[in-house]
RNA sequence: GGGUGAUUAGCUCAGCUGGUUAGAGCAUCUCGUUUACACCGAGAGGGUCGGGGGUUCGAAUCCCUCAUCACCCACCA
């Protein structure tokens, strides 16, 4: 068959994902391999498109799979989306502020169906855009965090903690979100360096005398219960126990000895705000401090910080604090401070500390599994340094504040009596048509909890969840445990951890064997790639431009070992040309073969030059190679191996060497002819996990049997 | 405060366990329009491998130290 003069991907690629899909190679089909190779993806956020992180990630994992399925294992790769909780909730409402609306006018169940209307909208796009990339996911598998049995799935891992004893609910400080009005985990915290002040207060001491402390944050200050000094410190001996006058309000508030404070920062005394600060609350838990809130959750003073604040905004009562502090002479000076400031994770507002009732989830033994599997090996981190960085995470790790106080998620399985008892139960939340009764006085007057899960809570059951469980499906019994999972390195905690303890407690067996941590790609200058500053680079667009083939391939031109990466066009550019290259040096070997028989390597053996056998022999060494280079997780090498391979062997030299000894009818024409049919076909099944599309087309004139995606990698001596 | 990584040609980066003239792509320059490809071919220039010490017969590669940058973790107000 003829090949097109020029390679077309805009026009070309569509069709050629479309064949494969129709011809259902994307399906977990056993070709004689020797084990499943199963990966399920890293779900987008079903709140927009795809960025260059996934374009690189997907890219590794179609890479994998490509090579797999073509090497005969059975292959499956599971896709799907995330509901992405807070993300996508204030998508929506983004949405409604444009129309002058709010979530609440709309009511918990139209918004909760505004949001569904979104995920319809959005999933089928970024699937889309995953096609788009040549990723050859099995779409029958196509999972979401919340479709009908995933949600099942999280109900049973929520009853399973409680019933446990892993799940508790608690009055404790959580990192709130004024704006989103939710809490937060501590993982959903940003902290930013910021210049600020060390306020140097002074307050008197009743009786006669004074005491200065140091805060950052002096609008706390009328919530204030105590000063705490530390018990060892001579300069605040003689105090200890005597009362001090609280500035403005004149409230009266001991002062007190806790091993906490450090008297070398500040001034050696700590003004102590229990509701308002984790560490003030647990001075306060061990003194029985009175805990006053001030701040409410919208982030706005309560009547306890007195008529003159009431409702005003946080940061302006700061201010208004600092000039009644300078007036009134209690404000000694002011020090300049850099400290870290927590912001909210998708909003960037700044995050409150408020005293919140929350579910938790224990962790410490939840965590010692977890720890384990990878301290042995049996779980591996690529490159292996993020190991270090999982486990001294791990090591110190705290409980899990998993209810969110917004509407989009799965929604806790908790009802509350009157009476004061909790009942955690499965079935009601399965089954709408119950009517939940009270486990202790059999009050039918029961409230469902409102909060929703932590969305990682839901995405923690991934590799297993999407496969089937807590049923026992053959899908479970086959693909699970996973081959290999690929992410960034941004999530290695958020995600990756809890799909490790949450795999080995679910379903008693690790999630995965490989974790690929892919290189964090930056923008020219060296900054985060954000949509938000305008400083990202838009892998479709690059697609369009340079097309599906040079975009993989450049970008895995770049990976280097999990190293960031300044993403730089050139490489699209080289693989652009490169591309083209294929594309014509397949053209030209074909024109070279129109009169050729196919003859098998033992029949022609005695006429091979040494040339030809130089060139056989580097084929044979390159797909070596490549394996090699594959089972390390090593894309860089791969690709600049194939490349070298593929124009400076076989185009420089042997099509070169072939050409003139084929035009001119030597002696060793067939010879000729047969060097450069074998190493086209074998570069072609080399080069398409990495350049599926040019390939396949190639290949697709070149009257073989079977599509090229699902034709033998070659096999090496 | 702890941790991790980076610093190699004008630019983006390779260089594994130390060993002859330090590599690639892009850019630059010279030559080449022989029927695959000018998105090509042949060739050239360009680097005291961040600074300073050290180990060694020998270091970009190992050790120490300094500097700069980046990122992650962290309840010192």
């Amino acid at each position: 068959m003829e090949m097109p003069k020029n390679f077309k991907p805009k026009e070309m690629e569509a069709g050629i994902y479309q064949s494969w899909a129709d011809n259902g190679y994307f399906k977990p089909v056993s070709r004689g391999g020797s084990k499943p190779f199963v990966v399920t993806i890293p779900p987008p956020n079903v709140t927009g498109v795809l960025h260059m992180g996934h374009a690189l990630n997907n890219t590794v994992q179609d890479v994998l799979v490509r090579w797999n399925r073509m090497k005969g294992n059975e292959t499956l790769w599971v896709p799907g989306t995330d509901h992405a909780g807070i993300a996508t909730q204030n998508k929506v409402e983004q949405k409604l502020a444009a129309k002058g609306k709010t979530r609440f006018d709309l009511g918990r169940e139209n918004f909760i169906k505004e949001t569904w209307k979104w995920k319809e909208e959005y999933e089928p796009r970024i699937l889309g855009q995953l096609k788009t990339m040549g990723c050859s996911c099995d779409w029958d598998h196509t999972r979401f965090t919340m479709d009908e049995g995933y949600s099942k799935a999280v109900i049973e891992t929520f009853v399973h903690y409680y019933e446990k004893g892993y799940l508790y609910r608690g009055n404790r400080i959580t990192n709130w979100c004024p704006r989103c009005g939710t809490s937060l985990s501590d993982l959903e915290v940003e902290h930013e360096e910021r210049q600020d002040n060390l306020w140097h207060i002074r307050y008197e001491i009743e009786g006669g005398g004074e005491i200065v402390v140091a805060t950052t944050r002096p609008e706390t200050m009328l919530g204030d219960t105590a000063i705490a000094v530390n018990p060892n410190d001579k300069r605040y001996k003689s105090v200890i126990g005597n009362f001090a006058i609280l500035p403005i309000l004149g409230r009266k508030i001991p002062i007190i000895a806790d091993d906490y404070v450090d008297a070398k920062f500040g001034t050696g005394a700590v003004k102590v705000t229990p509701a308002h600060d984790p560490n003030d609350f647990e001075i306060g838990e061990r003194h029985n401090l009175e805990k006053i809130v001030v701040i409410d959750l919208e982030g706005n003073m309560t009547p306890e910080a007195g008529e003159q604040f009431v409702g005003k905004d946080r940061y302006e009562v700061r201010e208004a604090i600092i000039i009644l502090l300078e007036e009134g002479k209690w404000l000694v000076k002011a020090e300049p401070h850099t400290h870290a400031v927590g912001h909210c994770y998708r909003c960037h507002t700044v995050i409150e500390p408020l005293l919140t009732l929350q579910w938790f989830v224990k962790m410490n033994e939840i965590v010692k599994p977890a720890i384990e599997v990878v301290r042995s090996g049996k779980v591996k981190f690529h490159p292996a340094k993020w190991t270090k960085v999982y486990l001294d995470w791990m090591d110190n790790i705290r409980d899990w504040c998993v209810s969110r106080q917004i509407w989009w998620g799965h929604q806790i399985p908790a009802w509350y009596c009157e009476c004061g008892e909790i009942t955690v139960s499965k079935e009601w939340a399965l089954d709408p048509k119950l009517t939940p009764k009270c486990h202790e006085c059999g009050s039918a007057k029961l409230k469902r909890d409102e909060d929703v899960l932590d969305t990682w809570f839901s995405s923690a059951l991934w590799p297993f969840a999407t496969l089937g469980w807590p049923e026992k499906t053959p899908d479970l019994s086959t693909f699970y445990p996973t081959s290999f999972l690929s992410t960034a390195r941004d999530i290695l905690y958020l995600w990756v951890a809890r799909m490790i303890f949450s795999g080995i407690e679910f379903t008693g067996q690790i999630p995965f064997e490989d974790v690929y941590i892919h290189a964090t790609v930056f923008n020219s200058e060296g900054k985060r790639m954000s949509k938000s500053l305008g400083t990202g680079v838009d892998p479709l667009v690059l697609i369009d431009k340079y097309g599906t083939d040079a975009t993989r391939f450049g970008l895995l031109w770049q990976v280097a070992q999990g190293q960031d990466m300044k993403f730089s066009e050139d490489s699209l550019l080289m693989s652009q040309r490169f591309v083209n290259k294929i594309w014509n040096a397949s053209k030209f070997t074909k024109m070279n073969l129109t009169d050729y028989k196919i003859v098998s390597r033992e029949t022609i053996e005695k006429e091979l030059t040494k040339e030809d056998k130089q060139i056989l022999a580097k084929l044979d060494k390159t797909s070596k190679e490549v394996d090699r280079y594959l089972n390390k997780y090593d894309f860089q090498h791969a690709v600049e191996l194939l490349y070298d391979f593929f124009w400076h062997d076989y185009c420089d030299l042997c099509i070169e060497d072939t050409k003139v000894r084929i035009r001119d009818n030597e002696s060793s024409k067939l010879a000729a002819q047969y060097t450069i049919h074998t190493v086209l076909l074998e570069s072609l099944k080399l080069l398409h996990p990495f350049m599926p599309f040019v390939t396949e087309s190639i290949w697709s004139t070149m009257d073989q049997d079977a599509a090229l995606i699902i034709s033998k990698w070659p096999e090496t001596k």
